[in-house]
DNA sequence: CTCACAGTTGCAAGCGCTTCCAAACGCGCG
DNA sequence: CGCGCGTTTGGAAGCGCTTGCAACTGTGAG
């Protein structure tokens, strides 16, 4: 395996005119950046990544924090983050927390603090006092999507403007019985955003006078699989039966609509159910929803990384509300007429 | 940011012998040992991956090579083998080619060139003899999950047994107007699997002498929406109907069983459906499917690779097959009798 | 023709570890 | 009590790059 050495050999220059050359930092003549790219190209020659973050101290990796890489707003935001760093000759060193506590924390202390990665994006992720301090003495960029993280610079979308803005979408229809499907309890100490969007939903509902119902307040684990079985329980009780079902993600409110579908209740006819994400499947079931552009937010998060790596003005604690797109399509209506409200 | 000087110093022992306890390698007597833990616990040490990477030879890192990050396999193979290198404290470089193949030319040339990983595993890959070479030619082990890989040492499921056996399953209820959704032509050269699943479906026709319909040959991405699309043109059509679909993955499964839905068709009684996966929605839709375990492939693999980094004997072209589970659910039954064979 | 200066270049000193080697040590035995 | 052996230890040489520094080159101005 060639070493820069080699390289410097055949082109006939010092080994540090060739890192110079290769590099592009400092001044070397045109004629020498030439020599040295053409005997790297012929040896096949790649400066080892240790060996020149040892010496530089960059390390053209950045470490990506998810809390799953099964659901639809990670994988994305993954595939945003490792485009944009690909393009960027950096690497992503993924580190999937979904295992629980005990994964977070030895990734945390062991994983994180080990110096091999230049900065780190936090997707979602709730973290203690101490983890954050941890993660902020490294001295390295952070960068977290979609979750509060005190101290650091972040990116998320209006959650609960949204969350209100989709039940008074509702209420504006004419809905008065709506349901809410929110993220799991469990989920809510990782993830603050059930809650944000449970209160914009609250809050939605308290303005146009209307109540919020425990019963119709259901949570899964934001899979379509979980939220189908609860859906289930929802439409199939015996209780009355909400005409709009608000549901936290669009993955949840595709099991809403499959649940529905059980039943027998046409969507929207019957029932009325929006979601919020901008999943690629929401167009097969008409999913009225709130466009995150996930992708998105991964790829500004990796550029505003790389921009602060570059020495750019420090934008540590710089938030970003990233903007949403309201997509109408099918699966939102008036409510059905035997059913309008009785006051 | 402490280094193993300042452990050394604190524990009152040499550099060498500080990094022989914390590594454990080497003979460091039971008192120094303690020693030196403590310090570097008290201090926060931990060794800086390219300092030791550089001297040791030894990343603790390995790359994983995947087409993309939303489809179930790749998202599940992700999964297994980021919980399986955690908890053998290594790292997971990903690098997701889903771009195309320029993007894959560098992720090869230029990343894993780079001699930043001690190995590497690449799913669903079909490579060119050149790029196989240079990954042969860096000399690390390699697995491929899913995919041929010659000269390297692979984990795949028996996809042409379970085509045909998949196919038989339907044939054996009395099915013989059969159509089979396969993965898209520009799939297939990075993945023969389409192929290979055609093939199976092929041989189990021809054996039971059963004409394999062009027009009931579709294809589609792999995804749900993909497959919904193509399957609203298959059952759509004003030509005869299939009374079962093959669907190579679960996820065109769901899609075909979303269209049929759009019909008004009743599945099974109307169309039988079968994939292959064993994807966490197949039991909403009550898919009757080949479970491959991806996770559990994910995890083998680095299970293979840590094996051979710890000097195993060579098992470098050590070729598993996979075992699979077969899952009947609700989605396949015989036939609707109006449409019994005609023969 | 000389001088100053900006543009180039090479030397060599690290970056923070691992590991070879030889020296120091402790022990049991003759 | 001394010797030899196996164990433990520290010194020091790298691992393959980057980069500060000083030396060098060529240019235009004086």
């Amino acid at each position: 395996m060639p070493g820069i050495k080699d390289v410097a050999e055949r082109a006939g220059l010092s080994i540090a005119t060739v890192s110079r050359a290769l590099s592009g930092k400092g001044n070397v003549s045109p004629r020498s950046r030439e020599r040295a790219r053409t005997a790297a190209a012929e040896l096949g020659f790649v400066a080892s990544y240790q060996a020149s973050s040892l010496a530089s101290g960059r390390n053209h990796n950045v470490g990506l924090v998810v809390p799953s890489v099964h659901r639809w707003f990670f994988s994305s935001v993954v595939e945003g983050v490792s485009a944009t760093l690909l393009d960027a000759g950096f690497d992503l060193t993924l580190y999937n927390v979904s295992e629980g506590r005990e994964r977070r924390h030895s990734v945390l202390n062991d994983f994180l603090l080990r110096k091999r990665v230049d900065a780190v994006i936090a997707v979602s992720l709730e973290l203690s006092e101490a983890e954050i301090d941890q993660l902020l003495a490294i001295h390295r960029p952070i960068v977290g999507i979609g979750g509060p993280l005190p101290g650091a610079s972040t990116i998320r979308i209006d959650d609960s403007g949204i969350a209100e803005a989709a039940a008074r979408h509702l209420i504006q229809l004419g809905h008065s019985k709506i349901a809410h499907m929110t993220g799991d309890a469990a989920y809510d100490q990782d993830f603050r955003l059930p809650g944000t969007r449970q209160a914009g939903f609250k809050k939605a509902m308290r303005d146009a006078g209307l109540a919020v119902r425990p019963e119709w307040q259901v949570s899964a684990d934001f899979t379509i699989q979980g939220a189908y079985a609860n859906a289930r329980q929802l439409l199939g009780s015996s209780l009355e039966r909400p005409t709009a079902v608000f549901a936290a993600s669009d993955e949840m409110a595709i099991g809403t609509i499959l649940a529905a579908r059980d039943f027998g209740l046409r969507v929207p006819q019957d029932l009325s159910v929006i979601g919020i994400d901008g999943h690629e499947l929401g167009e097969v079931f008409g999913l009225t929803t709130f466009d995150q552009d996930a992708r998105g937010q991964g790829a500004l998060a990796v550029r505003r990384l790389l921009a602060r790596l570059d020495g750019a003005a420090d934008t540590a604690s710089a938030h970003t509300e990233y903007p949403t797109r309201f997509v109408i399509r099918s699966s939102t209506a008036v409510p059905p007429v035997d059913q309008v409200p009785i006051r």
